[in-house]
DNA sequence: CTAGGTGCAAATTTTTTGCACATGC
DNA sequence: GCATGTGCAAAAAATTTGCACCTAG
């Protein structure tokens, strides 16, 4: 990513440190988890740069969960497993696909809409959870 | 609908209201509506009685859209697309399967986890917003 | 009388923003 | 010096909730 060596360095950790992890975190959850190492670190900033970092495209929203949007440096468009009991966001590989992929233009050609891409999500309870 | 005969007159009001669009309605859109005709309803009431709705499963939530939860009183899981500059959501009816319904048993068979349901949303603009 | 429903306003929670200051080029 | 980034705190926006009241049964 040449684009990112012009990063601040705060806007640096929070690409990283979403980039490195797979719980799909919260704005506070990137806050708290960088804040013991950059003490001045405000929420506003992490607001904004994930803000800023989806509108170039190198982060997307998983959308809102339990009242906070989560976010995800994995750009592809691959679908989510959202435990409704802890919330936990889970990647489902697509080792298979659930979905054809004929959609797109489907659609675009019964309405009159131009598709950029989906989001697909299921619903249930984790294995944590149901023990 | 024999649990709806023990509505009140508000949650009647509010599902009706939310039965008979297609517009996958916001709290505000549907307080909106139903002000005129019922001078003393509150914002809280509808709040309130979507909730109780969804958890009796006759309301279901479409997600946050612009910062607003959108809710939807068709129960069936079917696809829906977003507009995402004027944020209208519209219904896209399952005239054929996009979506591999063995998802379901295959997901939950690889991961530890019980699947109840599924969200599928397309993003684009819409013809409107294309002019 | 009791339980459930409601208005109202305050509180909570999440996210955005105005402003002054800092920093890199 | 200028554009960009940031801390801080206030503001905004959405949702929940405490409390008193009210109404149906």
């Amino acid at each position: 990513m040449q684009q990112k060596r012009n990063f601040s360095a705060k806007r640096e950790a929070i690409y990283d440190t979403l980039a490195s992890t797979n719980t799909h975190p919260s704005v506070e959850w990137i806050y708290q988890k960088l804040k013991p190492t950059m003490p001045d670190l405000s929420l506003g900033t992490v607001y904004r740069n994930l803000n800023v970092l989806r509108e170039i495209g190198l982060a997307r929203s998983i959308g809102v969960v339990n009242g906070q949007e989560r976010f995800d440096a994995d750009i592809s468009q691959h679908p989510h497993f959202i435990c409704t009991k802890c919330f936990r966001v889970t990647d489902v590989p697509v080792g298979r696909s659930f979905f054809d992929t004929s959609a797109y233009e489907y659609i675009s050609g019964e309405y009159n809409v131009r598709i950029y891409g989906h989001s697909l999500t299921f619903y249930g309870i984790c294995g944590s959870c149901s023990e």
